[in-house]
DNA sequence: TATGCGTGGCT
DNA sequence: TAGCCAAGCAT
């Protein structure tokens, strides 16, 4: 007879085998915690349906929710499903995207609603597979669409609950720089065992890591697991190793497309080249930004040096 | 696995 | 003030 074993995890203190007194309690003591203190968002309503969900992750990728919202209100009003997203231009979608960063997300966001709209009938999927086969969705939203808007059983491992595991379980202040096999697995660990339970734990988790457990200024005064955390319990040691890579932001090709695309998105004809040089006042790496923003097919060039958003 | 990719609010 | 940070993805 063999003894239960755990897979192995990084940190030194071990999580409780599924099932096992500890899990459970995190469980029940987050999930009633979000009972009383989960935002009210647009996305969470009963009506938002499986392609407002999936419009909200995209969106929230590395963007804060008070930012998402009006933005997603209108673009859910104008496109109420994927086939009327499908329908439109790319461009059209990178000028609704505004301001939110990373406009990338809203070619890819176009091109997911043309990929359901040829594929899946119009419907967005309901398996994790074929959601992440879909553009511009990865292991974390794939897991987020799957357990959110159709209620499945999938560890849901973004920024705010690898913070929570890292503290709570791990006993560290922060979790690593990117995500780790040994993340994955605890999280799996940790995931209740029924599906309803397993998708209120993933939102439950998730919000506890944005408004309680959060990077700077951590609430523990008002954490519901905090007699549990290891981190708290270990008298919250500061971060030791690599420091966190920063993002860099000043001077970078990345502003000059930001910069570049802002004018675009604001004209409403072809925009000719001489007025995009304005926005920056070194050549070669203007050059270099709008050849990347062509590249990506967030701009179209046409004949005689005009610029457009995307209309293919 | 490391890097590039926007934007704006906060400390 | 100059980073730091915000529900990642693709390569």
């Amino acid at each position: 007879m063999t003894a239960p074993t755990l897979p192995p995890h990084s940190g030194t203190t071990a999580p409780d085998a599924p099932g096992t007194p500890l899990a459970e309690t995190l469980h029940s003591l987050v999930i009633n915690w979000f009972d009383d203190n989960a935002r009210d968002l647009p996305w969470r309503r009963p009506d938002a349906g499986a392609w407002g969900v999936m419009v909200s992750e995209f969106m929230l990728q590395q963007t804060p929710v008070s930012r998402v919202l009006p933005v997603y209100e209108q673009w859910l009003k104008r496109w109420p499903r994927p086939a009327d997203l499908a329908k439109e231009a790319p461009g059209e979608a990178v000028r609704a995207w505004g301001r939110l960063g990373y406009p990338r997300r809203a070619l890819r966001l176009h091109g997911a609603a043309v990929a359901i709209t040829e594929r899946h009938g119009g419907d967005v999927p309901t398996e994790h597979a074929q959601l992440l086969a879909l553009p511009g969705i990865g292991e974390y939203t794939a897991a987020a669409v799957a357990s959110f808007a159709y209620g499945q059983r999938h560890a849901v491992l973004d920024t705010n609950v690898r913070r929570v595991l890292a503290r709570a379980v791990t006993g560290v202040q922060y979790p690593p720089n990117a995500t780790t096999a040994a993340e994955r697995r605890l999280a799996r660990t940790l995931l209740p065992e029924d599906a309803p339970t397993a998708a209120r734990w993933a939102a439950a988790s998730m919000e506890l890591g944005a408004l309680v457990c959060t990077a700077k200024n951590e609430a523990c005064h008002r954490c519901p697991i905090a007699e549990h955390c290891a981190w708290r319990l270990a008298g919250k040691p500061e971060h030791d190793g690599p420091p966190r890579r920063g993002q860099t932001y000043a001077g970078t090709d990345r502003q000059v497309r930001g910069k570049l695309l802002a004018v675009l998105r604001k004209a409403h004809a072809p925009v000719p080249q001489a007025v995009l040089d304005r926005v920056w006042h070194e050549p070669v790496q203007r050059a270099r930004a709008l050849d990347g923003l062509v590249a990506d097919g967030l701009v179209e060039p046409l004949p005689g040096g005009m610029y457009r958003l995307p209309l293919t």
